[in-house]
DNA sequence: AAGAAAAATGGGATCGCTCCGAGATGAGGG
DNA sequence: CCCTCATCTCGGAGCGATCCCATTTTTCTT
């Protein structure tokens, strides 16, 4: 028999479609005892609008895309759930895609939405060096905002927060607290985010005039384990490094356990700090100070931008939002002074 | 001038539309040299068909929904994972939803996958007690399989594993270490795996002649938080435990800091074990031992079975796959032999 | 070179809904 | 009692694709 469509609702309630639809959409202007008598035969029928059809002619879907470079990262949850908190509120389903670090999946995942799935696209990019949205025509028209990310073209709105600022932060924590032999431990290469926390941990260097930056900046790739290696490589190298500054918590996490497996006690032997605040800090030994990267709120705020968008296509959003990294002290940071 | 329709492409190409329809869906039967000139004005056009108009005829979405009790929460991520993978491979999208750890939620969700934007549904339920999808309207035809919960109805297809041999395996390890005064720390009393876990430790404890053990279960939620206070009474009844089985990893971790906080150290002082083998486990110092569910196979399974109900209606789907659980060891269990 | 078979193309019906203009119904006023 | 105006209701057109069947074109056979 296959499911009920409106015209068997409109039969068996002896009236017409449009009826039935305006019940449905709860337009007014139907007598109160044929709505009642319309809502038991649907309920009877167990009938379910089909939003196919639906979005056919009103061009609209009721659900966001999200983009997502891998769903299982830590880091992406709480923008996740930022997002997810605006949608529902805004009666907008997500439809989540994850571009698996990659950007030519990236902008698969951006045509996939292209194809009238979804009414508007919130994109948690990989953060490339480079700006590979400025022609991507799948995008014609269709909303989007993205997160993790800075453009200047200052057409679609981003999302970010200051890295190079967190990276300053952070330095100027350690160099405050009698530090001046501070490692510096980065992320991938080709990561925006890397790249700017770096370049702020250098500014602060040079400001205190500590001129062996250069030689303390090791290469990691926000990976656990290359922090693991890295570390030893830290603790052997003999320099008189007293702090480490990790461009990730999760690299900071491979670090601690590089330290303690050496015997070395946190803080009191060396210091260090990471990048992001994770929720999982708090779980770690020792919970470590770290910069907070407003996760939920940009989710949140992205959904929230993403929706007026989509709803009152006029109204003029912001081409950028940047967010401060505030520091988040905790017990990995000894005074030296 | 709005996005561009086959029809469009029909007439910029001086074709008609059931041709344009058939280089869409590569059918074959197209001469190569206006195969070659459709693409061409398909992309000139930045033509992409309309997906919603394509389901309203196909009755196809080729998206499967998937329902989660919180996106955020780390014990759901590798199922999400392993269902995705499936999902990729068989060219279908995932439409995330979360219950919020709320029946009447998750029944929602079931609703709104019920109006033809999916088809078929995943859900990864809260593992209440009782057995409520047995007649729930709104499901009807839908393909559904359900993890992480095991049904009796042999209708809906069910993906657990065994969480009372789980408990028992738990038990038993600490048991063959020489351990008699073992705590259990409980979750929500109305989850069905908290439950059966304990079971498993009560026949241990039964086979293994330890009288007491009433008197050793300790009640916790599930959350890392009720896990600290817990086991702070527990260090502090004097009862002379020497063991303590959390009902999961969270607890064990909220636990392993109670314990620290006490001065005791792992496993020397005290040995425990944990349940669910989240990742984050091996972050955590110490690594402790615990129980591995199998997440990512069983969201990948759960998959596997979906697509196959969905796409050979014919095939008969195992209404119940069960999993054992494995013990993982890790350093925080100590003989006392 | 003509006829048959195969390949390529076209056109209309259809999916289930919304929207719009027109018609039916009913209440109230003169 | 008839007319007006507000309230309800109806039916058809259209959204953008697919799919079937008919028609045209091409290729192959003899």
């Amino acid at each position: 028999m296959g499911k009920s469509t409106i015209f068997d609702v409109a039969k068996k309630a002896g009236v017409s479609k449009s009826t039935v639809s305006r019940v449905i959409n709860n337009q007014g202007n139907v007598k109160e005892k044929t709505r009642k008598k319309i809502l038991k035969v649907m309920r009877s029928l167990n009938y379910h609008p089909n939003s196919s059809a639906r979005s056919l002619v009103t061009k609209r879907t009721n659900t966001i895309g999200l983009i997502v470079p891998d769903i299982t990262d830590f880091f992406y949850l709480q923008f996740i759930k930022g997002a997810e908190v605006v949608g529902i509120k805004n009666n907008y389903n997500m439809m989540l895609l994850s571009s698996r670090w990659d950007v030519e999946e990236e902008r698969y995942c951006l045509k996939m939405f292209g194809e009238g799935r979804v009414d508007g696209v919130l994109l948690i990019s990989g953060n490339w060096v480079g700006e590979p949205y400025l022609n991507c025509p799948e995008l014609e028209k269709m909303p989007l905002v993205i997160i993790d990310r800075t453009l200047n073209n200052h057409v679609i709105p981003t999302i970010n927060v200051d890295n190079k600022n967190g990276g300053y932060l952070g330095t100027r924590h350690l160099l405050e607290n009698g530090h001046r032999m501070i490692a510096f431990v980065t992320g991938l290469a080709n990561q925006k985010a890397s790249l700017d926390r770096m370049e702020g941990y250098r500014q602060a260097m040079d400001e205190a005039g500590v001129r062996e930056s250069e030689n303390l900046i090791y290469p990691g790739d926000f990976t656990e384990k290359s922090a693991y290696q890295v570390t030893r490589q830290v603790l052997e190298a003999g320099k008189g490094i007293t702090a480490i500054f990790y461009a990730n918590d999760l690299m900071a996490i491979g670090g601690i356990k590089a330290i303690k497996d050496k015997g070395l006690i946190i803080p009191d032997d060396l210091s260090l700090i990471g990048c992001d605040d994770l929720e999982l800090v708090s779980l770690i030994d020792p919970p470590f100070t770290t910069l907070r990267q407003p996760r939920y709120k940009m989710g949140y705020t992205g959904m929230e931008l993403l929706i007026n968008s989509i709803e009152h296509k006029d109204n003029i959003n912001p081409a950028q939002i940047i967010y401060h990294m505030a520091l988040i002290q905790r017990n990995s940071v000894q005074s030296r002074s």
